[in-house]
DNA sequence: TTTTGTTGTGGAAGGGCTTTCAAGAACTTA
DNA sequence: TAAGTTCTTGAAAGCCCTTCCACAACAAAA
């Protein structure tokens, strides 16, 4: 049997409240029996009993975290940087990995009201009205990362300005011609990022030629796969006898499947046509992709601040932050000559 | 407040023990009784408190699993096994991510005593003697995976058994000369694969040529790394005029490292050389590597029930499991012509 | 000296559950 | 019908902590 407040009160001929309240750091307690009760406590290495203390404080120093297992790298990013905060604030991290939103709703409905938390992470998943209802009800903290709700607190990355970063660097090289390579147009970030890019080509003066703009009708992780940017590339060669110079890809991982398919067509990159895309994946490396880079480790310790804000002044009012992304530059966009592709 | 056992109790005119008992499926209730507190139960949306419980039960229902964020693709699939298996038998998952043997001796010397978890999953990290016997003492349901020690249950692959198959394979394919680049021996799964390789060569009667065999003295990581990889294969290169006709790399990563020094010398895999790894890391297959995977998410899965058995019959003897790797052929051994590199 | 005010302290109550215990209800059996 | 069993049930005790309340001890003010 572990040792308890009672066993340290004893041992110190003190009450269990004196214990409690040298252990809390209480202000009210005379140095002597402070010592006392703090050597006691070490020398039968006390250690709280977790359940118990939150139990009392209706506290439980514990956040849960949802996160797709599919978004990958970003899963682990993320989940460092919130991890390594959490775990520098004393708290404990329940992670509960997703394959779907049906999957996450599912969860949510079952742990939600065991108060087993003081709060919750949910990432990349678009929130239902039900769970979102269900959060607001109970009032339970809630912080959104890489996805948006108007009534929770949120993080997310400016897709707009990073659209505009990359492809003015495109713009910047010299290149007139652009097309894109957009996702699923159902999902939120793909259609910003199209609409982004539309935007800066005007503003540059510079024209659209909606045969150099092709969005993907894939569900699969909503276009966002290697497939999807392999059928997109492929679509353009055929519809095309003329290429753009370069084009701006939604995402790095469509990116690669468009390297795919223009190697099977001898074009190369970024010789013929200069490619700049988007996530910074961990793929992308290795394949030398200029993109744009999320910053996936402080989205983590920020969402984990946000949250513990919400936990201990529940009256904060709710605030959205965004990232703007950074422009990472390897060998597709032709700027760096240095960086062979694949790269070293 | 949230609804208690009492509320549940006044509601349906019974006492609270009756309600703990129906809601534990207790066999000593009425039929009649059981069914007027569970309709009770469901009107009031009751959910039993997971503290209260766990305080009452001195049971947490609870796994705390220990991971080197380092380990990337191999973190996110086995904790998706271990991850789903727990939900499917009512557990919640503590995640401790670290980066380092220390960090993870750190947290567990805080965390160990608070009596928070039922037990605990240790991933590929070494267990040192302090550990382990603070494990022992306090009784501590233990797993290890990817890793091991005498008196702990453990999970881990087969080495040898995995270094026969790929090179096997190679050797089938008739390969004579066959070179070796592994990581920092001072690694045991670098050593081991080294060792099973001396064997296999040995069991079919072919001639170990030393200048083949290359370890790396890089610490970073062990040693397994893109850039071990790169260097080592350059120093092959640099130190013989013939080379051999296939090499089998002791990690995936360190061969996408050799495929760069190969490419940098117009040597093109697998028509002059061809190359078998190990691991199966999500990269493996954009670059066409044909490999020997470990069935990660099925580590996780057995991980955790066999730390449920632990739990739950605590005088089971511990056994240690070992899965046999299986080979994934892609382009890189040159058995499979229709894989171009990279590939499609 | 008495009164008022501080300060420190012990212990009960309370948090929500499980489990034990004793007693009442419902059955047997003679 | 009485005595003896077996079931079912309510309530108390216990899990380990925090916090509130009341009181003792002492210092300062009257």
């Amino acid at each position: 049997m572990a040792v308890t407040i009672y066993d340290i009160a004893r041992e110190a001929k003190v009450g269990i409240g004196t214990v409690s309240r040298v252990l809390n750091n209480s202000p009210k307690v005379t140095d002597g029996t402070r010592e006392k009760v703090l050597s006691v406590a070490k020398k039968l290495n006390y250690q709280p009993h977790a359940f118990a203390q939150a139990l009392a404080r209706k506290r439980s120093n514990t956040l849960s975290a949802i996160i797709p297992f599919f978004t990958n790298y970003f899963f682990i990013e993320v989940l460092q940087g919130a991890q390594e905060t959490l775990v520098s604030l004393g708290y404990d991290l329940i992670i509960h990995g997703v394959n779907s939103r049906e999957q996450m709703e599912e969860y949510l409905s079952k742990s939600l009201k065991k108060g087993r938390v003081d709060g919750t992470l949910i990432f990349s998943l678009e929130l239902s009205d039900s769970v979102a209802k269900e959060f607001l009800e109970k009032n339970i903290p809630l912080v959104l990362v890489d996805t948006q709700h108007p009534k929770f607190t949120s993080i997310s990355v400016d897709n707009f300005e990073g659209v505009r970063i990359a492809t003015e660097h495109l713009i910047n090289l010299g290149h007139k011609k652009i097309g894109m390579i957009t996702a699923n147009l159902k999902s939120v970030p793909a259609k910003e990022r199209l609409i982004g890019f539309k935007q800066v080509m005007q503003k540059n003066n510079l024209s659209i030629n909606d045969r150099f703009i092709l969005s993907s009708s894939q569900t699969k992780n909503d276009g966002f796969s290697r497939e999807a940017g392999y059928e997109s590339m492929k679509q353009m060669l055929q519809q095309n006898s003329e290429l753009p110079t370069a084009i701006f890809v939604s995402s790095d991982i469509q990116a690669i499947g468009v390297l795919a398919a223009l190697r099977e067509h001898n074009i190369s990159v970024p010789h013929d046509i200069a490619l700049v895309s988007f996530d910074d994946i961990e793929l992308s490396k290795y394949f030398g992709l200029t993109t744009m880079r999320q910053p996936m480790y402080k989205m983590g310790e920020l969402a984990v601040h946000k949250a513990i804000q919400l936990i201990e002044n529940p009256g904060t009012v709710l605030s959205s932050e965004t990232f703007t992304p950074s422009l990472i530059v390897r060998g597709t966009c032709g700027q760096n000559p240095a960086y062979s592709f694949p790269s070293n």
